[in-house]
Parts: structure tokens; C-alpha cells; sequence
DNA sequence: TCTTGACTTAGAGCTAACTCAAGGTATTAC
DNA sequence: GTAATACCTTGAGTTAGCTCTAAGTCAAGA
């Protein structure tokens, strides 16, 4: 699959991609005997990792760290384990973050529905 | 209240407090006779509507946005609500994105865990 | 009054995560 | 073979959101 290909696939752009193998955020992908990348299933899987944690806020950093342990070979599966770990606890205190500001939010949009309706401030800010 | 105080109430640094009135995040904070910022009731409503907004990732133009719409009087309050509507959405979204992402990190920890405890892989990445 | 420490502003500097540009190579269509 | 297009790398540029620095002002205690 070209980079072409995987850019529409996930709609990320080619820069992106290309800048995720370059910072190790992703593996070093499989290339042509002309040095063009030529996706592969396991290449599509990391790449579809690595949109799935960028999208859920975590870092990049974390990404290279992971890469780095997988590819130092199996003595560092427990480490990977305290990895995910670790970043699961980041996603679940943000979505109790996230969680909060909704209430919030709520509270504010059923106030001012009350003021459209009605014409007129309850009291808001 | 003192700069200090709120920073340590909330904690933040005194720089970014004068960073989100600087911009406009805020509105500007009641200030004594000499300058120094005073901060009553009201402002510590918006700082701490601020914080909410920024600890689950909605961007400082946004609450830009909704304090000069605030600034502007009665007659933005629908525009205020679609404002509050509008990132709502988005932070559904956003948690739908860490679930999904909560949910590869529980089947590879679980993944992990079996290699640990068996001391070898079932497969994975 | 003098000193000390907390406060002020304006503007520069920093980090993360892209994003773009320049100059070159590979592949495909004719 | 050549033209057009898609790809390549390296390195610089951009944006958001702080964070720090410099140079100064205010307030409280000796």
C-alpha cells in the first residue's frame, strides 16, 4: 500500500506519516527495492496505534517509548505492560476531567435555554 | 484574594493567570488602587471556568470567544449557547476517542498480562 | 526612609506536534 | 527516451499554550 493509499485510508496526511516513522513513533516501514515505502498489514497496524493514541491526546513521546522497548525485544514486556498501564490511568483521569467540564457545560446550557426561552437571565455568567 | 493565592488555591502559576487575562480568557480582574490585581467572587468564577475548560483540552480561543461574547451583552446569549453546544459535541467526541483508545489499552494489557504470567507471547505488538 | 519581597508589564523564549519547502529520485504514460 | 507525476530526505517554519526575563512599582516591616 502506497503512502498515498494509507493517508486517504486514515486521513492523515503523507507529511504526518512519514513524520511519525521519522521521530520512531511508528517503525521503520517497508520499502521498495527503489527506497519508495510499500505499506504492510503489521506497518498499517502501528500506524493505526499511533492515530489511535494521538487522537486520545497522548503524547507522542509515549509512542516512542513503546516502539523503542517492543523493538528491544521481548525482555522489556513487563515494561511495556507498566506502559500501558500508566497511559491508562492518563486516559481515565482526563475523561474524569472531560467528564466534569460536561457537567458544567450542561449546567450553563440548560440556564441559558431557561434565558431564550423565557427572555431573560436567571443569573449567569 | 491575591495573585498568590489563587495560583495556589488552583494551582497554576501566577504567570498563567496573567497569561489568560492578557489574552482575554478572562475578563480583566478587580486590581487595588495600586494596580495589583484583587481577586473577588466573580473573577474567581472565571478563572475557575477557565481551568475546567482548559484541564479537558477545549482551546483558550474558545473561551476567548465565549468572554467577549459575555462582554458584549444580553443580545449574545444564543450565540453564547450555541458556543456552549458546540463544544459539548466536541468533548463527546474527544471521549469517545479516549474510550475507543481505552479500549486497545485493556485488550493489550490484558495481552501482556498473560505473556507475563506465562512467561511468553500469545501474539502481539 | 530604606530595604525586602511580592507585585506589575512587555516582550522574548520554549516545547510539542505538526507542516511546508527545496532539491532530488522513482515510476508510469506516451 | 522523455515528460509528468509521485515519491524521497533534510531542514526550516508554524501554531498553541504557556514560561521566563528584564526592568520597574507597590506595600509592609525595621
Amino acid at each position: 500500500m502506497t503512502i498515498r493509499e494509507v493517508s486517504e485510508k486514515y486521513d492523515i496526511t503523507q507529511d504526518t506519516l512519514r513524520y511519525y516513522e521519522r521521530i520512531g513513533m511508528i517503525p521503520p516501514v517497508t520499502r521498495t527495492s527503489g527506497g519508495i515505502r510499500d505499506y504492510q498489514q503489521q506497518d498499517l497496524g502501528w500506524v493505526e496505534l499511533a492515530i489511535c493514541m494521538r487522537s486520545a491526546g497522548l503524547p507522542v513521546e509515549v509512542m516512542i517509548e513503546y516502539v523503542k522497548l517492543y523493538q528491544a525485544g521481548d525482555a522489556t514486556i513487563p515494561a511495556r505492560l507498566q506502559l500501558l498501564i500508566d497511559q491508562r490511568e492518563v486516559l481515565l483521569e482526563q475523561r474524569r476531567q472531560i467528564d466534569a467540564t460536561l457537567d458544567r457545560l450542561n449546567y450553563k446550557i440548560s440556564k441559558y435555554e431557561d434565558a431564550v426561552k423565557t427572555g431573560k437571565l436567571s443569573w449567569e455568567k
